[in-house]
Formats: structure tokens, sequence, C-alpha cells
DNA sequence: TAGTTGATCGTCT
DNA sequence: GACGATCAACTAA
């Protein structure tokens, strides 16, 4: 069973299949390992979603296979990742919102200097996304190869699932598409 | 501690 | 020419 293959479900469902997955992350030398314990659906259906209007040069790899990345830029300043899921050509995604760092933390510290406690480094999608190096160079990898990859995990006996509304945007902000691991100290939080 | 705002740019209208 | 799936710094109280 190949991620593409796993994937290629609805968002709502690929979402919480996502959570508890360890990000292998490879760069100059450094390997970063870590943990989705956020994470929010998206589909074409949404008013929210970069492809609710269509297919664009921007949104071009959301449309692609499953288990692929789909980075965009915004607010000037910040990355956010997807985990592209569904049928290709459906434009559903998987908004990456918070890791739990599971090794190189070190090297996590180096990408985000000022930052003090270890929670901050990855909870929230911006900062994840800093902390991993990702940006638009990561755009359409897949993520069943190196040096970013994803890998499905079962989640631990004791951990639960929440389902709850949506953080940080204005449109749709009601939909019940944001998934979370209950307790866990690096899901970002409402402000 | 709650609320507000500046940073900063690719993409779409 | 306006805006955004954000973050952190600042202000007021």
């Amino acid at each position: 069973m190949t991620l593409q293959h796993e994937l290629t479900i609805p968002a709502v469902e690929a979402a919480p299949l996502l959570l508890g997955a360890i990000i292998t992350r490879q760069l100059a030398g450094n390997t970063v390992t870590a943990r989705i314990v956020e994470v929010e659906a998206y589909d074409q259906l949404d008013p929210a979603s970069h492809s609710f209007k269509g297919e664009t040069k921007r949104t071009l790899a959301m449309f692609g296979p499953a288990g692929h990345m789909y980075v965009y830029f915004t607010y000037g300043m910040h990355y956010c990742c997807n985990v592209v899921v569904g049928a290709e050509g459906q434009g559903s995604a998987v908004l990456i919102r918070a890791v739990e760092p599971l090794s190189g933390l070190g090297f996590l510290r180096e990408r985000r200097p000022g930052i003090v406690g270890d929670i901050q480094l990855t909870n929230g999608p911006g900062k994840l996304c800093q902390a991993l190096s990702i940006t638009l160079a990561e755009n359409g990898h897949d993520l069943s190869m190196p040096p970013l990859k994803i890998e499905l995990q079962q989640l631990q006996k004791n951990e639960t699932i929440i389902q709850t509304t949506r953080i940080g945007i204005s449109k749709a902000k009601d939909k019940k598409s944001r998934f979370y691991i209950k307790a866990n100290p690096y899901v970002s939080l409402p402000r």
C-alpha cells in the first residue's frame, strides 16, 4: 500500500488518518523527525479552500496526485504546507497545523532563532514550515520520498481525536474541519 | 491579559 | 490594486 493509495480518500477522512503520522525531513546533513498532531481538511466545496475557485497556476499542486505536498506563501512572510489527498484533479488537501518534534530539536531551534520553549517551535502552520525549512521549493514534492517524507502511524491507545471548528480564517469558520490529538501540548490554540 | 496592528509579496481581479 | 488557511510585537488597562 503506497502513501498515495492510502490518501486517495475524502479530506475529512484523510485528516484523522494523518494525525500521528511521522514526518522525516532531511536537510544539510541533518535529519529531523516530527509527529503530526493537528490538521485541517479542505476540499473543493469549501469556500475557504484555495481549490474552491478551480485550478490555477498557484494551486496546481493541490489538484495533483494524493500523497504529494502543496505549499503556498501567504501574508508576505509565511509558508503553509498541505498534504494533497483524494483523487487526482479533485482539489482536496489537508493543512498541517502543528507537529510534535521527535528528534533534531537543535536544528529546529537553529531555524527559529529567539524561540525559547520547544512547544512554540512548531505549534502553528507558519511556524512549522519555518522550522522544517519548507518553502515553495517543496511544492509538489512526493511525500513518499526523501528529503521530505510522511509515514502514517497508529495513534497511541490513550490518545483521542478531537474534531472542532477552524482557526485563523474568515470564510466558513464554522465548518468542523479541524482535527487534533486531545491533550497534546503541541497543538495550536485559539487566540 | 485582551485587543490591535505591522510585516511583506505572490496571485488573482 | 487588494488581500490572505499567520505570527509576534506592541498598546492599553
